[in-house]
RNA sequence: GGCGGGUUGCCCGAGUGGCCAAUGGGAGCGGACUGUAAAUCCGUCGGCUUAGCCUACGAAGGUUCGAAUCCUUCACCCGCCA
């Protein structure tokens, strides 16, 4: 059969897709039309993170092309934890995981909801796997859904054996993990008609549990779609970077810092990532790639990504702050020329800190502005050099900036290094506006 | 339930009575070089009112002039046996 270019074909190219079940059959099922499809969240944190955007890329994707998506925020399976390779986790509060579980399913809309409204396109469903796995009864876990899960193939899914080998051995609790998943895939089907899913493919043991007990139980054919597990050059997870990790929910990291954590990246894992993140045609993301490779110093795929992902992330108007704070901050003119407006909004994008004392130590404001996590780090950071008022490096940790450093409207621009800035108000410091 | 092994700083991992805020590696952070990259080299890497002091080696007690190191109890993890 040949068809008109399939989202298949668009995910590949993108490299989306690190392993399918039979694709043949996937790509003929989503020519026949409409297929509603799914993506889980597992509320481990307050909010989702980088390493959570590829999911989107691909629900994006396959909505486009007018499939149904359902996102599932895992209520039920947050409180039990997915096994990882290395150590048992810590079990989490449930009241602690029904606010996390809230907050997420907020924070998913403008990625869906909002292409949806604006191309008339199918809105995505939203369900928590605790509505159906909750009144399951331990008898019925055993009788009708463990009777289809064989140990010997549980014992095989890769993060399973790995803890079988390990110090640490694993809990009934995580090893039951994968038996709730593939619940899950088989109440969507139940209830919707879901017919395939998506995910990582750290969770590819997880997903193909599923599209066995559908067929198995309902004698249907369920598809999976996995993606590549995204590392950076040197081997890392996406967005695990900068001793932090970069969230996606604005509480947690602004999108100033968003927007820079992509700037940052290295040309190597810019030119890797543009495909995969960027809804660009074919041929500007190729443009960019050339460009950076003629010259790195334009970073145009860091610039694409930042643009494009924050753009999706927080929205437009945010990301006109994100860029315009950076320009300011970052920029070669004198931070005295810059007009008070630009540089409030700048330093209140980087993250600024309000103070009441004007006579507080340098060490004292790098803490309270969170450049330091103590006084002694910040005291380390000036001995090394690395600590700069006002794009003057300071040579004494215990002195209190001189009046005159004041900026107008009362404000400090604080450096650590070369990337990191924030900002220090204190309301009667400086010139008036 | 019994026996044995284990629990050290962000991670891995040395250390079996004083020279231990604790070897080494990794990560992180700063500097130089650059492009707000990478690699490399150098430095740093518990806290404080910083020539000193305080808190730390699973938890709580104890022995000792002195404990991460010895003893007791508890918690947790691993293995074997029941």
């Amino acid at each position: 059969m040949t068809s008109a270019p399939s989202v298949i074909d668009e995910l590949h190219r993108r490299g989306l897709i690190a392993q399918s079940t039979d694709e043949e059959a996937l790509r003929a099922h989503l020519a026949e039309g409409p297929v509603t499809y799914y993506c889980g969240f597992d509320p481990t944190a307050a909010s989702l993170h980088v390493g959570h955007l590829i999911q989107f890329m691909v629900l994006r994707a396959l909505q486009r092309a007018g499939h149904q998506p359902i996102v599932l925020v895992g209520g039920a399976t947050g409180l039990i934890g997915d096994p990882r390779p290395s150590s048992e986790r810590q079990l989490n509060d449930p009241a602690q995981v029904a606010t996390w579980v809230d907050g997420i399913r907020r924070r998913v809309g403008p990625f869906l909801d909002l292409p949806a409204a604006d191309q008339g396109l199918r809105e995505p469903i939203y369900v928590d796997n605790l509505d159906w796995t909750s009144p399951l009864s331990a008898i019925d876990f055993l009788r009708d859904l463990g009777k289809h899960f064989r140990v010997n193939r549980m014992l095989a899914k890769e993060a399973v054996s790995a803890r079988l080998n390990s110090d640490a051995g694993i809990s009934y609790t995580e090893f039951s993990y994968q038996i709730l998943q593939a619940n899950d895939f088989r109440e969507l089907f139940r209830r919707h008609g879901c017919t395939l899913q998506s995910g990582g493919s750290d969770q590819w043991g997880n997903i193909t549990a599923g599209t066995d007990l559908v067929r198995r139980t309902e004698g249907a054919s369920a598809h999976a779609l996995a993606t590549p597990l995204i590392t950076t050059a040197d081997g890392k997870k996406i967005g695990k970077t900068e001793g932090a990790t970069i969230w996606l929910d604005p509480e947690h990291t602004s999108p100033y810092a968003f927007f820079q954590y992509w700037l940052n990246i290295d040309d190597v894992d810019a030119r890797a990532w543009l495909p995969l993140f960027s809804e660009r045609p074919v041929d500007e993301v190729a443009a960019l790639i050339a460009e950076s490779e003629e010259r790195p110093a334009s970073r145009a795929p860091q610039r694409a990504l930042a643009e494009e992902l924050t753009r999706l992330v927080h929205g437009p108007a945010e990301l006109a702050q994100a860029e315009a704070a950076g320009r300011a901050l970052f920029g070669r003119a004198e931070l005295t020329e810059l007009d008070p407006q630009t540089l409030t909004a700048a330093l209140t994008e980087a993250g600024a800190v309000e103070i009441q004392d004007p006579a507080l130590s340098v060490a004292a404001l790098f803490q309270r502005a969170g450049l330091a996590s103590s006084l002694t780090d910040a005291r380390r950071t000036v001995k090394e050099g690395g600590a700069y008022v006002n794009n003057v490096r300071v040579t004494d940790a215990d002195a209190a900036p001189a009046a005159g450093d004041w900026l107008t409207g009362g404000w400090l621009v604080l450096r650590k290094g070369k990337r990191l800035v924030a900002g220090v108000h204190c309301p009667g410091a400086g010139p008036a506006v």
